[in-house]
DNA sequence: TTTTGACTTGACAATACTCGACAAATATAC
DNA sequence: GTATATTTGTCGAGTATTGTCAAGTCAAAA
């Protein structure tokens, strides 16, 4: 999802991990995990990555936020339920505000 | 959502909070917090509540799923797209295996 | 109007997590 | 072979979450 993505992006670009990860001003090792999907960025790295891989932002939000979200339901049956009930009650919710 | 529902099921059996939370073997207050939502009960919490509520065990994970999912999305602009993403990556991923 | 019991709240302590750093291992290219 | 890029494991520091305690409100009973 999000790492693929940004896998796949930087190699387009034909951008090394560490000239990324400099930019990013954090470890290498971290970054290469990232990619990897064995640890989530934070917020402002994943903006600051849309800048560096000249891609939208919010897209990239969108499968960052993604990610997360599998986290949680992604092995549980019922899933599908889950996100029904949560699409439901944003809908609700906003119509308050 | 996962809150309001534990306070009504609650109340329909008549039963009080420190009854629960004596059960749940966790301090009442805590219990409190968690029927307001300000607190996120752990999954073995929310199973033995569905026995102690004699609800369905599966409905009440839902809910309390959901409620996990909300607190990443809810807030988001393109909740809605994320969502999307989840579930349609649910469905490849499951055809994998 | 005191008292009692149910519930709520805030501040703190104890735990559990995550991030980032570093070293070492593995791959890939030259 | 060397050199560079990527990957992996582990550890401490920092962050966040969970649980405890004490003090609070409120409503009904005495």
């Amino acid at each position: 999802m999000f790492a693929e993505k940004i896998r796949q992006l930087r190699e387009d670009k034909q951008l090394l991990q560490r000239q990324i990860s400099a930019a990013l001003e954090m470890d290498n090792a971290l970054y290469c995990k990232i990619e990897h999907g064995d640890r989530i960025a934070r917020r402002e790295q994943v903006i600051k990555l849309a800048e560096l891989l000249d891609t939208d932002q919010e897209e990239l939000l969108k499968l960052w936020l993604a990610d997360k979200v599998y986290d949680i339901v992604g092995e549980e049956d019922g899933a599908n339920d889950v996100l029904n009930i949560v699409a439901e009650s944003i809908v609700e919710y906003r119509r308050m505000k």
